[in-house]
This record gives structure tokens, sequence and C-alpha cells, in this order.
DNA sequence: AATAATCTTTACAAAGTTGTAAAGTTTTAG
DNA sequence: CTAAAACTTTACAACTTTGTAAAGATTATT
């Protein structure tokens, strides 16, 4: 269980664009200027999420990247889909790859349900956590000891 | 964030030598055969989870693999850090790959905040979960729902 | 002592992830 | 209506993870 790169620097992407106001906007190279990305890389990175409908792009000359609601209506459980997808998937117990055509345990799977556990267990985190948390100054550095 | 292969067969491994009771001990081939795993993958998991002191290895004629602790007092922390260290790295503000020398967050970064804060969140979980629990009939179907 | 059963280690091909590069499309300003 | 600024898409090299393969080391049995 690992947090990946593009969770992760998609998540600044968009506290980066949270921070800049309500109807804040920013382009590509702007992102990539305050947070030390490659064009290209945050590039890639704003195009996941505004395929993901969490951010409003407009091209031309005057375009950029804003929050497609406002940021207490965004939370980390739908970045993290977008970026990641689900902790395990759906159908994890017909995803076996071993040598046999079926999982050995797909009527009871102790292993299933622990991390099936887990992983409502993380989403209730996620899901209480709203990108308006993440750039509130007052309680930002208390997120990492809080209890949901 | 995903669960790793390594993980998820690692600790089916685990539980197949925990069910097999106290004094329990299985060979890689008897292991590989209950879980419809090749035996080389067999082998490369219980060489991890040996090399982390949560299996005993004998080796030679009637060899095999044993828990190097009761199971109830193996949990799924220690696990999971054995076959996929931590969710973040521990140094995460250093170990930055974007343009720059050092990340622009490293003062007060509310990525690693919160990431943190999960980070506890899931160690609680897995920490309170033994692989005792795991095999344990009367509640493996309900860990799915427990909330610790 | 020889042998067979078993764990151990190292090497490697296939697949997935990470980050870069470049060419394409849209829009606004002048 | 042209050009610059910006988003979009596709391709790809480097790295990591996944799973396989083979040769080596250890021990119980005969």
């Amino acid at each position: 269980m690992k947090i990946t790169a593009l969770e992760e620097y998609g998540l600044r992407c968009l506290v980066a664009i949270a921070k800049s106001g309500e109807q804040g906007q920013l382009s590509i190279s702007e992102i990539a200027e305050m947070e030390g990305l490659s064009i290209p890389y945050t590039s890639k990175l704003l195009s996941i999420l505004g395929k993901a409908k969490l951010l409003d792009a407009v091209r031309g000359r005057s375009g950029g990247f804003s929050l497609a609601r406002p940021a207490e209506n965004i939370n980390l459980m739908e970045i993290t889909m977008a970026l990641a997808g689900p902790l395990m998937d759906s159908n994890h117990c017909e995803k076996y790859t071993g040598l046999l055509d079926e999982c050995v345990h797909l009527d009871n799977c102790s292993v299933y349900n622990v991390y099936s556990g887990l992983a409502g267990y993380v989403t209730e985190y996620l899901q209480s956590t709203t990108l308006a948390d993440m750039i509130d100054e007052s309680i930002t550095g208390r997120l990492q000891r809080m209890k949901i």
C-alpha cells in the first residue's frame, strides 16, 4: 500500500488552485512554476483532474484551470479515485493471477474481508477531508493528528 | 494508493500457515498447491517474510515454514511493512522529484500533513488486526464492517 | 556417504508507472 | 485574420513491480 506519485502531485496542484481563491484560475505554466514541476508533467496531472470533472479547463489565450466546485465540496476520496482508483479492485477476487482458473478462496476470503474493511475505513477519512480543510491554515497543521 | 500484489499474496501464505495450527509447518510446494500460486513466486513471498522474521524457515528434507510467533502476536501492520514498506516514505518531503532542488512546501506541507494523518489512521487499523483474527471463522466475515 | 527434499539466492522477461517530448486544437488579443 | 497563449492528445524512454527460471546450499533419510 503506497501513495502514488500521481496522487501526491495531483493533490498539490489542486491545493494550489484552491489557494488562488473562490473563482481563482491558474494556467499550467503558473502551477508548474509554483510547485516546481515540469510543464509536461503538470499538464498530465491537470488533464486527469479535468477529465474527472474536478477542474474546469478554459482553453485559449486567457485560459487556465479552476475548481469545478467550491473547495468545501471536493473531498480527498474523489481526488484519490481520480488519480489512483480504488485501494482494491471491486472485483478483487476475480482478478486473481495465480495458476488456477479462479481463486481458491472465492467463497470466503479473509484477505478480501480485511482489506475491504480497511478500504471502508480509509474512505471515511478521505471523504471527511476537503480541499477547503487543506488550505485552512488554522487546522492544516493538525490534520496529521486528526481522527476524523 | 493501491494494495500491492506482494501484500495480498504474502498475506495469503501467512494465513495458510496460521491455519495449519499452533506448531504447524508447511513447505513451499504445499503452500503453492493450497493457494494456487507457482512455486517460484511462493518461494519469493516466503523468503521475504522469513527475512522479516515473521516466519521461521527450516531447511532440508523435513523442512518448511512456520510462524515465528503465535498468530495472536503477529499483526497486519508488521506484515504490510515487510511486504510493501510504509504508506509514505518517512522522508517524504525530501524525496521530491520535481525540477527544483527541494520541495517548495518543505516548511509547511498540507499534503504531507493530510497523508501523515491517514497513515496514522491506517496503522491503527492494521495494528489492531492479527493473523489470529483472520483465521477466526466467527469474526472473519465481519472484519469488513469492523471499525476497530 | 549418497540422495532426495527442501530452503536460498540471483538473474531476468513482461507489465505497469513515472516523467518527458512533441505535435495538435482552441481561443483571445491586436 | 493572424499570431501568440493556452489546453489536449499521443508517443516514448527510464524505472519499478510482477512473476518466472535456474542454479546453489542445507539437512534428513537410507
